[in-house]
DNA sequence: ATTAAAATCAATCAAGTGATTGATTGATGA
DNA sequence: TCATCAATCAATCACTTGATTGATTTTAAT
């Protein structure tokens, strides 16, 4: 017979990447506040003294999640090329970027959501966290003010404030689809229409899918 | 000398609103992970055992929680008269009336975002709490749909998306003060530019302060 | 005044819960 | 081969935490 699968000794990064994972599956069903050490370590079966060896204590977990976040935040962003595309072009893939990932990946905002309220109150997590939001509300910023400059997007459009609509509408449309089938399509379209310049002809804006 | 002020024996009514204002103070400061029956109790001065009597479990005192939410936006919303305002006069009312609540009592809508979180996972959460978005939607929803039919927003504005956006916004700008002061007079703007009909003479919309 | 119900508290329980200790096992380079 | 170190685990500690028990005190109705 088999020996029950002993899968002895793996490196240090890996297991953090393995914990980090399991750490957002965790905090995906169960939230924050149940979001246990033990929990984590029988996950992905190893002792709980093995995970505090790679993770010294519960803070370091979050600080271990939040720069997971970071990271895949950041290789999504950098997955499709952007140059060559027109400002209307640019917001339009931000939104299906966005879309792709809540349905791929719906856990991941899930914790997205969780880590920025809970930046709210945790200096640590802020600190990686603001960054991040800060690049995005920068990305679509710059957008903005592009579309503008060359005429496709309203002229009395505030960028900053133009981004903090966008963001928040993609952040709460991620939030309604918990369990249901949502369509970004409406939204998708109407944000485009909000800082379109009016009576511009629309070229085909349909996702390259 | 006085006695140590002895607040023996309170109606139950009045505890329970003490105990979710409690609440509700707690979960602003430490999150829901950080929500601690025991300090609970002696942030308002009773026994955990007292605490226990009234609200029997930690689940009952989420809901309660809840319901204390949904009571006070629904008292906030029925405070300001809408009769004999237009649509653009009334998207404005919503935005100044979430700005107002922001400012006035900040807590509030840190404890919404985190119910808001939770309902992703809790039934008894979410059926208290849906509603109260979904109202929350659908009055927006006709701000909108009445201005589309009178002409002073776009004929081709999307209601139900364009809740989304206004509501989303409005969220993620009460998000972006966590501490520091945000202007909402620049996002009040954008959103009321993003519906309106192009070239349409704009009447002052200043705020009713 | 009597009495039943409501409200309160001290003490305690059982199940966690993050973290530590001390020893063991396997990999790796000299 | 052997010494070193990273990785692992069983056992346990000290403390937390939601909840309960049983008795006591106040309120309110008769």
């Amino acid at each position: 017979m088999n020996e029950p699968c002993k899968q002895h000794y793996v490196a240090g990064d890996d297991r953090r990447t393995a914990i980090a994972a399991a750490t957002r599956t965790l905090i995906a069903e169960h939230g924050f506040e149940g979001l246990r050490m033990r929990e984590i370590a029988e996950r992905i079966g190893i002792n709980i003294a093995t995970l505090h060896y790679h993770v010294p204590s519960k803070a370091a977990l979050v600080e271990l999640l939040a720069q997971s976040l970071r990271d895949e935040f950041m290789a999504q962003h950098a997955a499709n090329p952007r140059d060559a595309l027109s400002p209307r072009q640019l917001l339009a893939l931000e939104i299906d970027e966005f879309e792709q990932t809540v349905l791929t990946n719906p856990g991941l905002h899930i914790v997205y959501r969780e880590l920025m309220n809970r930046a709210a109150r945790d200096e640590t997590v802020r600190t990686i966290i603001s960054p991040l939001s800060q690049f995005w509300h920068n990305q679509i910023t710059r957008i903005l003010e592009a579309g503008r400059a060359d005429g496709s997007f309203r002229a009395d459009l505030d960028p900053q404030a133009g981004a903090s609509i966008v963001i928040g509408s993609l952040i709460q449309y991620s939030r309604e689809c918990h369990n249901k089938e949502v369509d970004f399509a409406p939204l998708r379209a109407e944000l485009l229409r909000c800082v379109s310049t009016p009576g511009d002809p629309r070229p085909d804006e349909r996702k390259t899918a």
